[in-house]
DNA sequence: GACCGGGTATGAAATGCTTCACCGCGGGGG
DNA sequence: CCCCCGCGGTGAAGCATTTCATACCCGGTC
């Protein structure tokens, strides 16, 4: 991969000269997962980082008894698996390749050395942990103030914005996420999910289009994100 | 505040002599709130960072009608308002004193300074942000999981463990908590916390007493924390 | 001393969500 | 080619929690 094509798709790196390229590159080793395939499983010793290529992974929680709770899904570009480098302990979340995943993996020792001798990076590092700690803060409290109706409109929301893809008028959601994967994301059971998207349907706010999510109407859903059910 | 003592209270600064502790204390602001004060407001403009030296706070999230999420409970030693430090966005939640509390107040500017030239600092900061990260993501997969009983053991198993006083076979939790405060903790009613809490009493797991918590039975709390609701 | 606000206590009624049961569809593998 | 499994769809019943209503106790204060 040329310096400047790291440069672009890596904002972590946006400061890096050649020879700090050259060094880096030795380090990275590519990863190859196909849909479907864990990356690696909570509980897993973690001695190294990801670097998304191309591609998306769900980030999830398994329960003891199958279900799974899904805090997060990451595409092309972003960090993934940092946790353990920083505490030592063992990996936090499940991930799995929602798509076929390219990623560069860099280990523990290695990351660490780069960080030593460049602020810049460890700036942007930590602007990264802290918006995580914003979006899980955001999701716990929706969780206790909001009913599902409005978590339901949120979240096809932060999907549109995520993932969006500007079609005219409408957003379609540029990944095949199943009404289970959605339920898992708002904490809800799949049939919720179902009954609650198809008022959403009735009332032309979105439209289900061969697994892929249209929001059809914004405001609409916006209004439905934010009116309080407890007046 | 001699240098062994910051040292002691703040492990942050383990690693400081005495040249650096002299161009800190310059920077370091005391402040002093009184009980049910509030440090600062979720919204609010941030540009500085607090480090406990005594007193607790509670780290809340507020709904628009007027419930509030708490977060963490943090003592001495412990940082606070870190976030809005690295990414520069408002406080992402309120902060209020539970007793009379005293921090040192240090500004955005002189902070990011400090770490500029300390790695060792970095990498501890770096542990905590990934600390608060496992403990929201904890709560947010409690909250999915497990049910009221369960969701309060393990609270009161937390607290225990992080305000606890040894007292023969039994352990006080050191800290006034009402019920009401419980349960914006695990997010439920009062009410409901209220009755769970008897149910805990009658089967001699905990006693209340003036307003603090006795562990009784550790490992029956445990086991209530644990056994799976859903089998 | 009377009043009041905040915390605790408790029961009955209401309800939002889950559980369960069932159906149809489509696609991938034997 | 057919079978089965995962996904979407839907209604009825069940239930965990919330909501509501009421009461008591305590400490402060007017």
């Amino acid at each position: 991969m040329p310096l400047a094509t790291l440069r672009r798709k890596f904002p972590l790196f946006a400061g890096f000269g050649r020879s700090e390229f050259e060094s880096l590159e030795k380090c990275l080793v590519r990863r190859r997962y196909s849909c479907g395939q864990t990356l690696f499983h909570m509980g897993d010793e973690g001695g190294s980082l990801h670097l998304i290529e191309r591609g998306r992974v769900k980030v999830t929680i398994p329960s003891t008894s199958g279900e799974e709770l899904i805090l997060a899904i990451l595409g092309g570009g972003e960090l993934l698996g940092e946790l353990s480098l920083f505490d030592g302990k063992p990996r936090s979340a499940t991930v799995q390749a929602l798509e076929t995943t390219e990623t560069f993996c860099l280990h523990r020792k290695d990351f660490l050395a780069l960080l030593r001798n460049r602020f810049d990076i460890v700036e942007k590092l930590l602007e990264v942990l802290a918006r995580r700690i914003r979006e899980t803060n955001a999701l716990l409290a929706d969780r206790y103030f909001l009913d599902i109706t409005s978590r339901l409109a949120k979240k096809i929301l932060d999907l549109g914005d995520a993932f969006g893809i500007q079609e005219g008028r409408q957003v379609r959601i540029g990944v095949n996420i199943t009404q289970k994967n959605l339920a898992s994301m708002i904490g809800a059971t799949r049939e919720s999910i179902n009954k609650q998207f198809k008022a959403f349907r009735d009332q032309d706010l979105v439209r289900a289009c061969g697994g892929t999510i249209v929001i059809l109407n914004r405001e609409g859903l916006v209004r439905k994100a934010s009116i309080f059910p407890k007046p």
